[in-house]
DNA sequence: TTGAAAGCGCTAACAG
DNA sequence: CTGTTAGCGCTTTCAA
């Protein structure tokens, strides 16, 4: 089926270090036996096996990623530039989604490790802090280098968004629109540095924060948003103004105050994060925080790619903040003339 | 860093096969050897090497998986069932996303064999022939499993959606609905099979095909559907519905409409294909023939993990059908009342 | 029950 | 320029 390197040799009539020297093109050989390697490599179809070189170089060339959800807009575009880029520079990529589980993060991270990945994209920390002491430490004994996405672990580079600074531009929209009364819908991990820019926002404009307009939700998606959405009208809060942790978040709660019969934005100015790509298709096109994937992603592949050729104990653990932008669209009433009966 | 088998009988006191045994646990081994081999285990941190292993037991355990776009949310999706699925058989799933770029498709597939996987789902064929045949061969020879899903490629399995009687049932919804103009927007591989099913509703129910009313497109994305609805428009075609070859395009078509002043589905009837998640929250909420995800994903990684353990000249070429559902919302009218001013 | 030795397919000195 | 040889880390006969 797969011709090795001993029968391309014995095809060829040279050894099989001649075989080898001719696919890596490193040392010259003459012209006659190059001929006659290639076209012995040619008829069998020979491929060298990546998994035999592997054993003696010590590289995989490859790379493992993790991210909580790879069905969710935001994890597939990211998972896709990373891939492509990594790809660019040799690299082969894993893909794992965890769903947020420490017992599958682990086991992916088991799984790197045993397969000997050349290093690890982290982009999805589990919330409960002691498992969290387990991974970093499994990792810190592999010596393979990791650059995480958002929650910095002391000893690996990462790249974070400005969370705190996104979330207080977002807010602080609102309340240059004249919205007082705002709520929060959001949840843990980098969540907490977007409800801390809210706070934040709030507090520096001398707008009083109304723990009862602060929801806090478990995951990050749709249902989420719109259970969250629920949840506070039952609460009985009122507002005028909604910031979501992330734009699923927000499309969940308009959803839900639409079955309500609340108007978006007319009633309710609604400012979402992450700027997915459904961000401006949905209706009303959703005011956001943009996150720019692509600079994110190639910030994750260079940080690492520099630290792979590096021993573990030399590498430089950089901090990356990417900044953000507020894009301004309808769901926050900012964009478009208010409807004239108004 | 990361302690070999060699280290572990060092520090235990035995011979390596022995310590083989005990991290394999298929040969006994005496109690207290095996304490002793644990214990030393334990504190080197060792973990077999997976790379190793590769090489004796000829099984990567890697599964290859072929996407056309990652970042897209129906194949997002796909991947992420896949991956799950494979990785509870005791898989890892290699995902690329080509962009249906036919260079980037082959040599993604080389990598593949180079890497000795253990099997290939291949979910995007290029549309050239030619260079379809090249990969076909390419694959063939390696003795790698394939699966494909939807282009059947003799000597392999494939998953096929029901094309032809998905589409043909989206066309006969908008016709049962009263709508005698109907175009198409479309492109090609599978979705030429969607075209067929739109030219047989048409003529099953009498309905004259007017090829000015179809328009097809080369990619699958939101502006490619803006685009050409922009065309048909151009080309002064009147029309009062629209069966697209996928959700996206329909998007697509729809904002087109909308800034041109068209309601939909008031003044054009407007139905997709694939039921992604988006589709539901889209306004109007799109009409669209489902295609069940899980359901495929499920069959394509049964199909293939079937094929891994045979000789590749026993393996059976099967085919399955997924079954499409029409599932009825706003933008064909259909779903809800017209509104009180029509 | 355990150890010694032979590879898996390839690369990398080291000689010729 | 080319061939020989010694491994990479592990599993697997085959003896002891």
């Amino acid at each position: 089926m797969k011709a090795t390197i001993k029968e391309v040799a014995k095809e060829a009539g040279v050894s099989i270090s001649t075989v080898s020297r001719v696919i890596n093109g490193r040392d010259r050989v003459s012209k006659q036996t190059l001929r006659k390697v290639q076209q012995a490599v040619d008829k069998l179809q020979f491929r060298p096996d990546h998994v035999a070189r592997t054993m003696i170089n010590k590289k995989t060339k490859t790379i493992g990623l993790i991210v909580p959800q790879l069905s969710n807009e935001y994890w597939a575009l990211m998972s896709e530039v990373i891939q492509n880029e990594l790809w660019s520079m040799g690299y082969t990529t894993l893909i794992c989604s965890t769903d947020s589980e420490v017992d599958k993060e682990s086991a992916y991270l088991k799984m790197y490790i045993e397969r000997r990945v050349d290093g690890i994209i982290y982009c999805s920390f589990p919330y409960t802090q002691g498992a969290t002491q387990d991974q970093v430490d499994i990792l810190r004994q592999s010596g393979i280098p990791v650059v995480t996405l958002d929650p910095a672990i002391s000893g690996f580079s990462c790249v974070v968004g400005d969370h705190l600074f996104g979330s207080f531009s977002a807010v602080e929209h609102l309340i240059q629109l004249g919205h007082r009364s705002i709520a929060y819908i959001g949840g843990p991990a980098v969540s907490i540095e977007r409800e801390f820019g809210y706070r934040k926002a709030l507090m520096m404009y001398g707008v009083n924060v109304e723990e009862s307009l602060i929801c806090l939700v478990n995951g990050q998606s749709f249902s989420d948003g719109h259970n969250a959405l629920m949840k506070l009208r039952e609460s009985g809060a009122a507002f005028d103004a909604l910031f979501c942790g992330n734009d699923l978040l927000a499309f969940g709660a308009i959803k839900a105050m639409e079955e309500a019969g609340v108007r978006v934005p007319e009633d309710v100015a609604v400012v979402g994060y992450d700027d997915i790509f459904s961000a401006r298709l949905f209706k009303p096109a959703l005011t956001t925080v943009r996150q720019p994937i692509p600079d994110i992603a190639k910030e994750l592949v260079t940080l690492l790619i520099q630290a792979v050729d590096l021993d573990p104990d030399q590498r430089p653990a950089r901090k990356i903040v990417i900044p953000t932008e507020l894009v301004v669209r309808e769901s926050s009433g900012a964009a478009q003339p208010v409807a004239a009966s108004d």
